[in-house]
DNA sequence: GAATATTTGTCCGTATGTATA
DNA sequence: CTATACATACGGACAAATATT
């Protein structure tokens, strides 16, 4: 069906916020004053609350109510987990996704960074080096975080913060499993990567991610 | 919340999907009986059954029943959009989203790129030059297009037909309201990016549509 | 084509758990 | 602690669209 009744909730939620009527953490009208307001069913209201907070607009407390949130990009984590379940994409075309994201966060990343940031990095790259096992599956994840971060897309942030959740497994399996020669060579990637960031040199910089992307394409 | 009633439900449908029982196309359980076998209310099945419409796993159809779909992508622009409603991301920003997607997939596709899609492409080349307004837009549309799909890369191109309803009016906008100057600018970039893709030139081929975003960019 | 059964769409009423004043 | 407001969940009823006989 097009015509859903449900779709009127969310319509009205949308044009409230751009009226400016209804901001963040504001707490909606009761479910029953909503069904009065829009003459609809409180089961109707409540089939739109939900997918509303499915998709992370809103969050309901029993006993409290509903209060606008913008938790939209668990949302991009969800979509492609079923893209997956469904075989319609696969782990290489999403490896693909990230690849492109984040070098793109990189280059962006190199105007913003800061020197606190950049001794964050040095630090985390010497964890790496000194660590083993989770610990350093985590500074892995954490290096590569503070740079995506540190591109201000806060867009790029979003979908790279959803598929880490996808990739958590998948990709700290391939760390565990790998040979030591596989890990020295992403280690080199990561210095390449830290050198090039603080040198501000682009060209090279792309060289090491893309490098770094080709040997985890290279597990999958 | 965080254990909902209605989760079940979807955890359901997932673990049919990868047990294999439940396919794409395949009609669902109908509500009463999912209510039984999961020991759930009809309207917490229908919570459950309305927000997975809304993320694109399904479609119901009054009096026949619900049918499993996988049109996810239609989450990305509800999201996106959502969250340039919401200001809590810039069009500035999901533009370099594009660039970098678009980046990608204009490389891939030049491995995958058959003759057919080269004459194809050359033909809206020429169209756009001999058309103007809507038309020219429309062209230019599909020009890039072709080359997203011709990427191969299925997440790519689902991300990106997402981002085009988001952008239809502001890009085509963009176009309408232009000067010649950069309408001819915008030309020799389409024109380079034809030349680049047939030759084989991944280097200039990406200049080529780092000047094309800029000059979208510049215009926003 | 018509009649009947099935299934989703919508609504209402009630009971319960939770938060808030 | 009490009372009120609110979301959570259930079950029943009827309408509307579809499928089947």
């Amino acid at each position: 069906m097009e015509n859903r009744e449900y779709k009127k909730v969310i319509e009205y939620v949308k044009s409230e916020i751009a009226k400016g009527t209804l901001q963040l953490k504001n707490k909606l009208p009761t479910e029953r004053v909503l069904a009065e307001e829009l003459s609809m069913s409180r089961s109707s209201i409540r089939e739109a609350l939900r997918t509303m907070e499915n998709m992370g607009m809103l969050e309901s407390t029993q006993g409290s109510g509903n209060y606008l949130t913008g938790n939209l990009n668990k949302m991009f984590a969800e979509s492609i987990g079923m893209m997956l379940l469904l075989k319609q994409v696969s782990y290489s075309e999403v490896n693909a996704v990230r690849r492109a994201l984040e070098t793109d966060a990189y280059v962006l990343a190199m105007g913003n960074i800061t020197e606190e940031m950049e001794e964050k990095l040095k630090e985390l790259y010497q964890g790496m080096e000194n660590s083993e096992g989770d610990q350093k599956i985590l500074k892995d994840k954490e290096f590569h975080y503070l740079i995506i971060r540190a591109s201000g897309n806060k867009l790029i942030i979003s979908i790279m913060e959803a598929l880490e959740e996808i990739y958590e497994e998948s990709v700290g399996h391939i760390l565990k499993t790998s040979s030591k020669e596989t890990k020295d060579q992403l280690m080199r990637c990561h210095k390449k990567m830290l050198e090039c960031i603080i040198g501000k040199d682009e060209i090279n910089g792309r060289r090491a991610l893309d490098e770094h992307y080709g040997i985890i394409e290279g597990q999958c």
